[in-house]
DNA sequence: CGTGATCCTGACCGTTTGGTCAAACTCTTT
DNA sequence: AAAGAGTTTGACCAAACGGTCAGGATCACG
């Protein structure tokens, strides 16, 4: 019922069975096309069982979205001043592609809230990734007004790093069906694709 | 009930008005998330009357789909071997950044479609979108091999474009929740940063 | 003007879906 | 072992949904 902290060994193992369970329907088939019965069964819960611990499907929901945004902003997070920038840059690119690789899911959970215009965590987005977003992009700034990089628009710049590593995620299906790799191997060119992509364009003339 | 090909002015005029609509609803929605009376009330039509000319909720989003794709790949088609190579790449991406700002609706489409795994047109992707692909991949390879760009992997290239682009039709909420701009602003900021990003990347040591 | 083709509608139907509920089962604690 | 908290379930419900159908309205055309 509380769902929020779980309070016993049972309610901790279904409800991490739950999110999982969640995390997969929800990503496959966005939030109105996944039913509380695929998560049910998927989590090997009766639907009654499922809405003991979730009030409701949104509720689920929820959960999965503001536990996960957290981990996912992990990377920008860690763009540090300390280092030679553009290799931070290209490091922060190098790592968000990683994270698309190993959470697939993750990425397409998220692009599904964002498609739909991300109801339920607009708030999330004008708040606190607004503001870290701002933050690194004044960090960005920096570095270009001292000439540590090229001058580009650093909003822009965390935009297209974004859009060029979670493609591999949310677009798998079309990569794939034009690459027909074999496994992960195209990761590795991609990799390769957006160190000199980002290294290129933002080593100083 | 044909629908394919409207043979009177009511049915030019009714199947354009479902097709509008139904672009507007299945791009904010997702195939699942729409419904018949949604696009119906949209369209100006009560429900029976939108069966009368299309089969079912398939037909629909099918006919949206097939008669999409084409137009959407305009633009790569246009990829021509004649001028600068540096600057057919670079207008390339900011044609699809003006259909990202223009047609919004027709690429969250494709985004919700491929992202619930394009069970209606995986077999456009594995055919006729690999093939065009493939073309312009060697084309561009071809270039690199004769030092007019820099050495990059083409497939992911062209990727990198799309999901630049893409990202502020597909992405809108979250571009705006940040940026807060006003109108289309920010699309030439996008503009100048993509210029920047690939003529930087491409053009030869 | 009449007639056949086309267009449109209200009423209806079966299924799916999110959600409820009372009752039963199980686990922990004393 | 008793009691109470915590857990699980089958049966059920109302709403939403995709789709059907018979009949009526309207249009194009000889």
């Amino acid at each position: 019922m509380v769902a929020a902290v779980p309070r016993t060994r049972i309610q901790e193992k279904n409800i991490a069975a739950i999110l999982d369970a969640a995390l997969d329907v929800f990503s496959q088939a966005g939030f109105r096309g996944a039913t509380l019965d695929q998560i049910a069964r998927a989590a090997g819960l009766s639907k009654p069982n499922l809405l003991y611990y979730f009030a409701n499907k949104k509720a689920i929901h929820v959960a999965l979205l503001s536990g996960l945004l957290d981990s996912w902003l992990d990377p920008l997070r860690a763009l540090d001043g300390a280092g030679d920038p553009v290799d931070e840059i290209v490091g922060y690119a190098l790592r968000k592609l990683d994270m698309a690789r190993d959470l697939p899911r993750e990425s397409r959970l998220f692009a599904n809230e964002i498609l739909q215009g991300a109801p339920r965590i607009l708030d999330m987005i004008e708040g606190p990734l607004r503001t870290l977003v701002d933050e690194k992009a004044a960090l960005i700034a920096g570095w270009a007004s001292a000439g540590r990089i090229a001058r580009v628009d650093p909003h822009h710049l965390i935009f297209s790093i974004w859009a060029t590593t979670q493609h591999y995620a949310d677009f798998d299906v079309q990569v794939r069906g034009i690459l027909a790799p074999t496994g992960d191997a195209h990761f590795k060119e991609a990799g390769q694709f957006l160190e000199h992509l980002y290294r290129r364009a933002l080593t100083p003339a």
